[in-house]
DNA sequence: AGAAGAAAACAGACTATTCGGTCTGTCTGA
DNA sequence: TCAGACAGACCGAATAGTCTGTTTTCTTCT
């Protein structure tokens, strides 16, 4: 049912409807989500909308599958260096918390037990842990648990945090000490 | 408005109500809890929720407190043993997946900044932290940051877990590593 | 190049349904 | 006997999704 866009114009308006429902997913989740509030802010109608990604539903996977595809780039993985990933995690939590926060509806809307998405997304990041530990530069442990924890680590003053969630625009000094705690307890947790 | 019941069958109701409440708004948070649902498993009808509870939100607030409540004291606190407390809120997640999910869909759907709820809950675990660390039994760090850091490694398999939530039926072998890794990680980062 | 024709994008009214919340009248138990 | 508990019909607002007719954009043919 849905069909790409197929001229120069629609694909803009596929975009702006990307952008807006971001924002909107993000910001209320699925149930919450308006699709009216979506077009209007994307400039754009729901016959449009519904064209191009189908349902509602459909255009919450959209979205997740854009984002997710542009920020794993973002942050480059380093087996060597988990306590600098994390602290970058951190920071990334600070500026965008959109992607982690559609994380966490997709799993109290959509999957409430198990993996997130496919897991796939990890699996260059196992066998880097699997390389480091086996060079003695790692602690033994599950890969796949370590990286969950070190996340979890990285996420705890996350958009998605049960106790306290930051932003950006605290002073500097609250986010310094808390990188510089959370480097080093990461450091020590994945110490060989 | 809203007005508590006065005699034991009215109680009672409340209780009922309260209960399938907490279902429900844990499996689909406020905007996706259906209140038609909640009066049929509390074997009620609508006018008595809102003339206990004066209206959804209301309701979601009455289940919050209760549930912390008498969540707060099922699992001591215990400075000296961080680990072993991080250990047991991970198994508290496994058996009691309702209030993490609760508290999860607050931050979400209501508070996307700052604190979970006033912070009131952790001053007792601020103080032991600090005498803890005064008396060289704990690392140095801001007491506050060091429970939320604990709280999100114990969480990191939770049912708000961003990258996988563990579940009770799963072999238990699988829980024991995850426990034991918790447990050193935790021990490691705390340590003085 | 430029016009014609087809396909896609667009606007927004419309529909069917769902849902929070209320109202009216009946029952129950202390 | 009477306040409180109860059942469920009812209402108005919202909302996902559709339909109709119009405008813009692309392609193609001379």
């Amino acid at each position: 049912m849905p069909e790409l866009p197929t001229t120069r114009r629609g694909s803009a308006t596929s975009r702006r409807i990307l952008d807006a429902a971001a924002e909107e997913f993000a910001q209320r989740g699925i149930a919450g989500a308006r699709v009216e509030r979506i077009t209007a802010a994307a400039r754009t109608n729901k016959a449009q909308l519904y064209s191009y990604f189908g349902s509602k539903d459909g255009l919450f996977d959209a979205v997740i599958a854009d984002r997710v595809r542009d920020s794993t780039a973002a942050i480059p993985f380093d087996a060597d260096d988990l306590a600098g990933w994390a602290v970058r995690l951190y920071d990334q939590g600070l500026h965008q918390p959109e992607l982690v926060r559609l994380i966490a509806w997709t799993r109290l809307e959509r999957r409430p037990s198990g993996r997130w998405f496919d897991g796939s997304e990890h699996i260059p990041k196992l066998a880097a842990i699997a390389e480091a530990q086996a060079a003695g530069r790692l602690r033994a442990g599950d890969p796949f648990d370590l990286i969950v924890l070190v996340i979890a680590m990285a996420s705890a003053w996350g958009p998605a945090s049960s106790v306290y969630t930051a932003t950006a625009d605290e002073p500097a000094a609250e986010h310094d000490r808390r990188r510089a705690l959370l480097r080093d307890c990461v450091a020590r947790a994945v110490a060989p």
